[in-house]
DNA sequence: ACCCAGGGTCATA
DNA sequence: TATGACCATGGG
């Protein structure tokens, strides 16, 4: 049913994604330090940024953005910083399980210089991170190669026909780094470039793919059928 | 008054 | 292993 892309076909469609929204700007994350990048990772699960840009400025105002000032607060404290951010009460527990993390390892740059493959396993063993967020961490926070695949990732190359038929995240993470060169600055701009991408033309509900260069490519349509191809 | 958002955990079968 | 409930605030 779905079409098996060649490598080349995966970076045309990265390059398209590039024009469409590179001049939208760069808002991700852009020099941030690793421990806010992390937590961001964490706050924006199931959640919007804008809410997420809320409980980071608490935290900023706090002074919390730090481990050991973070380890500091009582829950009561920490959860009312992180609040905006939705599910705040588990978003604690998360915070406190990597805080629980880093402690184990002595420092955050200790925890960090772990070869990305360790960290993977080491961020996976803690409460509250799953795949997504630690291939996030990894490759936003300690900058070494990790292709990041969301709910955005599999819409939006499901709708172009493209990809496992499985939502299982390791058959898609699979799909993209079989098929592209193991290039940091590269995963971490195509997963943004798709995130920017779903944004604004492949909604759930409602296409906008008016002005979407790979609109030819695309298999979805509106009302037929808003099931399997979601 | 809905639906949705840059997931993950846990209980159930 | 696969599916569903749950978390919870804020914007459209």
């Amino acid at each position: 049913m779905r079409s098996v892309p060649s490598s080349d076909e995966l970076f045309e469609i990265y390059k398209e994604l590039d024009a469409m929204h590179s001049w939208r700007g760069w808002h991700w994350w852009p020099d941030a330090e690793p421990f806010e990048v992390i937590a961001g990772a964490i706050l924006v699960q199931n959640t919007s940024w804008t809410n997420v840009e809320g409980a980071l400025a608490n935290l900023r105002g706090a002074n919390a953005l730090e481990p050991a000032a973070m380890d500091a607060l009582t829950d009561d404290a920490l959860e009312a910083l992180v609040r905006p951010s939705g599910q705040y009460r588990q978003k604690t527990r998360k915070l406190r399980a990597f805080l629980g993390l880093v402690a184990s390892h002595g420092s955050l740059d200790a925890l960090l210089e772990l070869h990305p493959a360790c960290l993977r396993t080491a961020l996976l063993g803690t409460w509250g991170i799953g795949p997504e967020t630690a291939d996030a961490i990894i490759v936003y926070a300690q900058r070494k190669p990790a292709f990041v695949i969301d709910a955005y990732t599999i819409r939006v190359f499901g709708r172009l026909g493209l990809g496992p038929a499985s939502v299982s995240y390791d058959e898609w993470q699979r799909f993209f780094v079989d098929r592209l060169p193991e290039d940091r600055d590269l995963w971490a701009r195509y997963h943004a470039l798709i995130v920017l991408h779903a944004k604004h033309f492949c909604r759930k509900t409602r296409p906008h793919c008016g002005d979407c260069t790979l609109r030819a490519r695309c298999t979805w349509r509106a009302s037929a059928t808003a099931s399997a191809m979601n």
